[in-house]
DNA sequence: GTGAAAGCGCTAACAT
DNA sequence: ATGTTAGCGCTTTCAC
């Protein structure tokens, strides 16, 4: 039903030439018009309810001016901002973006699959990602997450399209590649923590081999030793069972609590993970922030719903898709772009769990 | 870049007829062609890096198979699972999603402001809109939320369009709308609260005027109705502040709790509310559950992370997004669909805040 | 200032 | 089984 009436109904109805149709309802206003004539088929073409084939002039010019971005389905709670940062970007730009989800081939741990509906669909899998790409019309490729599937790079590759990815996960990157600058994240909060006189700061995290898992506890240990404070191992508490979201306390870190009294602030490597531990030190009968003080990384909305409301390192998600995209444009425009990461440096929110405010 | 290697080229390289490539390279295996040929052909695209253009391909087949997802910024975090629902509706029907992120003129109240990150960018008010539709290659529309400024509806009606809505704002829908519904949450909650033999129920609110609180207002009362337990108007509690996420509890439902010991269930109108609800309720030192249940309403992740775990009826954004796309796909194939609400039941998701499980 | 015509890359007749 | 050709709707020389 698209593009029905043409530039020739348009210029026949008006008793003009098709071009001068064209010059007339061009964008930026052609000069070789007269502007009455102008107005007249503009009024034409609206009567007529005239849309150009976008597809028509794609064709025509070459350029379509569309980016794809693939989004694994399991992350989407979480990048979600990055997306939207994307869109912006591609939007200035004059850009379109489409969206296509694929389903993550295991691997990936995804950190939401709790709320994974059981989507029946046969949504596209990275193999099935091989072809499926090639009817997409755009100029570039986003990859959100999980990008490291060889055989995904290795399709991007044959498809000669620009390439680039926003992730935190793999270890070793084959793309130019967007990330969240997770080490200097960590040190902001443990520096924050210092700065509150904390000494004996507990590390809880998880024991998932991610980039950003090995980050966030190098980022501590610098935070540390900038401060003269000595790294005590002792400290690094590892929750096997992170990803469970059902679980209300998690029994490493009870032990660990009765076990050291003497701490007196906690790093959580992710939000996630300071709601359990909240939860652990309000059964202990600890006060947060006055005995210990909690600092989290990511700054979801939840970390505002929890109870103190929760001292967060925020992730630059729209920052991350604004870079990404960027990145990506100058790949499009035949500018060459290393493979390597690039940092964005996230910042720190203080909030009650650390009552900076005295 | 894109379509550098064409049909032509490969048809010389492999000493074929421009036509054979056409049909050997067609999606599904076409009968008319030699299979020995049809591979040799296959190879030689392969090695020249040909990629079909789909520019062209849309332009002669007349159908571009794409549509456009409208997503007001502010919105993202909700919505974001209804989008993924319609993108893997449209994947299955062999659809491609654009996605326009537009800014929201205000008047549709944002509840994740407290996260909007200042995006400098121009990114497209409803007015815009207008003319930045003409140039999406789109059969069908989707819009999420606020669909009714008038000017929206009247752009896309003038562009021919179909248009679906997903949206529980509005009081008045003027195109097809996907929608929750609401009253049967609110209902499925309160009959929850009630099989828990809890009587004294308090509605926990906001004043915002939009079509989910009415409805979620009347399911209340229906549940109370059906199990013959008088309204009592004086168990509205109304908190005009629920907009403010930085807020730890409502003055007002401070007042209310102070004032009403004998209440043993509250339904909060929105997980969000439910949060400073669970704060102020541990402040008064009550018990949930053992003193009062709460249910929430939306289930949104945080409703995992609050203390206790909080029962809550949850959106089935996911199949929101699939059946709008459902209902899409039919106005394009010309099916006549009513203006009107499409309701899709929410479930009741039990945890920890109403302890079911004794 | 305006019209005629070529051609973007593809597919579907219509030949052969 | 394969080649030839017309034409999808548009923009852009090139004439006038």
């Amino acid at each position: 039903m698209a593009g029905r009436v043409t530039l020739a109904d348009v210029s026949k109805r008006a008793g003009v030439g098709i071009a001068t149709v064209s010059r007339a309802l061009a964008p930026q206003d052609h000069p070789d018009v007269n502007s009455e004539t102008r107005a007249r088929i503009r009024l034409v073409a609206d009567e007529l309810g005239y849309r150009p084939s976008v597809t028509a002039r794609a064709l025509r010019n070459h350029d379509y001016r569309a980016v794809s971005i693939m989004v694994p389905e399991e992350t989407w709670g979480w990048f979600d901002p990055a997306v939207r940062g994307a869109f912006a970007a591609a939007d200035e730009s004059g850009y379109r973006t489409l969206v296509q989800p694929f389903a993550n081939p295991g691997q990936y741990s995804p950190r939401n699959d709790a709320r994974r509906a059981g989507s029946p669909g046969r949504s596209s899998t990275a193999a099935s990602l091989v072809s499926s790409l090639v009817e997409v019309p755009a100029e570039g490729l986003l990859i959100f997450g999980s990008a490291y599937d060889a055989k995904v790079v290795e399709a991007a590759r044959r498809l000669r399209l620009p390439f680039v990815a926003i992730d935190d996960v793999a270890h070793e990157v084959l793309v130019p590649t967007v990330v969240t600058d997770s080490r200097a994240g960590a040190r902001l909060g443990v520096e924050h923590l210092l700065s509150l006189d904390r000494r004996k700061i507990a590390y809880v995290g998880s024991d998932y081999d991610a980039y950003y898992v090995k980050e966030r506890r190098l980022g501590y240990r610098a935070a540390l030793a900038d401060a003269g404070v000595a790294f005590d191992p002792a400290l690094m508490v590892t929750c096997p069972d992170t990803l469970d979201e059902s679980l209300r306390v998690y029994p490493n870190f009870e032990r660990f609590l009765a076990s050291r009294p003497d701490i007196d602030g906690i790093f959580c490597e992710a939000d996630q993970i300071a709601a359990p531990v909240l939860r652990s030190l309000r059964l202990a009968g600890l006060s947060v922030p006055a005995d210990i003080s909690v600092v989290g990384f990511d700054d979801e909305r939840a970390a505002l719903l929890l109870d103190p409301p929760l001292t967060s390192v925020r992730q630059p998600y729209e920052e991350l898709g604004r870079r990404a995209f960027g990145t990506l444009l100058k790949a499009i425009r035949g500018e060459s772009v290393p493979v390597g990461r690039e940092l964005v440096p996230p910042r720190l929110v203080v909030r009650e769990s650390t009552a900076s405010a005295t």
